[in-house]
DNA sequence: TAAACACTTCGGTTCAGGCAGAAACAACTT
DNA sequence: AAGTTGTTTCTGCCTGAACCGAAGTGTTTA
């Protein structure tokens, strides 16, 4: 009589022990760390932290790739991400507006990395030019690249990606905003872009996004008109 | 150094343990359920039931609503909804071929309630014809109903809900079909006159919703068109 | 070949938390 | 007022799991 037991509980599990949590946090950005660097995000020993990204790649949480005496490990996709996003939202729902403003919390908010692309204020702002210029166009289908999008694309020096298996471009919830940034191929895409001319500059233990002064005069007004 | 416990972690634990998680599976559909249907719903005790529900209250994932001697619970907001479908959406994923054909799993795959609204095949169905038909149409600010959509509403004998502060409709990923539903006060609206014609009936204790013969006469066509 | 390094496995300890039974409490019923 | 029902509090038991130190496996460097 009793329900069977969803399945959901299992991934709950595997995200709930707060080790794991610090792992996966550190791996929300969206690149690959090795055993080592996650056993030190989550102030764990080695000999822990292997068991742990054991029990995170059994439950297929995160994708492992071996190079030599190392092992990389990332999120296994977007899902994941996007999971993860969701629980944040309703973790930091009820203190969100106290919550922001502190210091430490500033950065995060302003611009930072959620699985490879941009979101928090800058994140958001990219997703509103977008769509107020015209460069993408919601239909149907989800969202669409227009030609003007491609030729800004291609001012930026990005050739639009072609048709993938992932999706190209779509919303995503911001949890420190509350409203849409966007998300997929494109997205990455234009990140790595943003750090490739210096732009932005990505933290290296943190999700944090900087804006640099040549950011500052190029990058701010791109996105204001 | 290590980083801080993530407030995700938090939450996750309170969705983790079986018991709290087919409870919530009990409440997915979107309806109030007492503290003793949701003890046989987890196959625990009523009291083992009560300090679990005190959890969940206190992690703000459901809402208690005292009537008399009994206390009625429900899922606190969509937010929470939506996190636990997104969970599902990975849980489900590697299974999703084999399971969805087992006999079992059927009826759910077909049409279930999430939250108030329709999801499953018929949640799809529906989503695609509204947006097919031009009575929802995407834009810049969210999916906007149309004049059309207003007229055909109202022929179904729904006024359209007004503007409220929770979103009138939104896309949701659909983790059996893995294609968009609708959700928002529209979507319950929706959900609502469908019960309430007989097109559909609400199973009692899942949240499985089943095609009544008048149904088949009437929505299906209708949803085809 | 030996040493250094990255990760894994094993053994044992510790601890959090979920459970049922008993009893209390509160709200309806007769 | 007495009994019935729905929920909560208290207590003790017990399982599961996270952790560390030590030893083991495999890879690169000297």
């Amino acid at each position: 009589m009793p329900n069977p037991e969803p399945r959901f509980s299992r991934i709950a599990a595997a995200i709930a022990d707060p080790s794991r949590a610090r792992m996966l946090g550190a791996l929300l950005g969206g690149e690959h760390r090795s055993a080592g660097e996650l056993a030190a995000s989550a102030g764990i020993t080695p000999q822990a932290a292997s068991t742990q990204l054991a029990h995170l790649v059994d439950a297929a949480l995160v994708a492992v790739r071996q190079q030599g005496r190392h092992k990389y490990f990332a999120l296994a996709d977007g899902d994941v991400a996007h999971a993860l996003e969701a629980l944040a939202l309703i973790a930091e729902r009820d203190t969100v507006s106290t919550r922001w403003e502190r210091p430490a919390y500033k950065p995060l908010k302003c611009a930072r990395r959620c699985y490879g692309h941009m979101a928090g204020q800058l994140g958001v702002a990219q997703f509103e030019m977008l769509l107020r210029c015209g460069y993408l166009r919601p239909s149907e289908i989800g969202l669409q690249l227009t030609n003007a999008g491609s030729m800004w694309l291609a001012a930026l020096g990005i050739t639009a990606p072609t048709k993938t298996s992932t999706r190209l471009a779509y919303p995503c919830m911001d949890w420190s905003e509350r409203k849409d940034h966007l998300a997929g191929t494109l997205a990455k895409a234009l990140l790595a872009r943003y750090l490739q001319t210096g732009w932005l500059r990505a933290d290296v233990d943190s999700r944090v996004l900087k804006v640099t002064a040549l950011g500052e005069r190029e990058l701010l007004p791109l996105l204001a008109g």
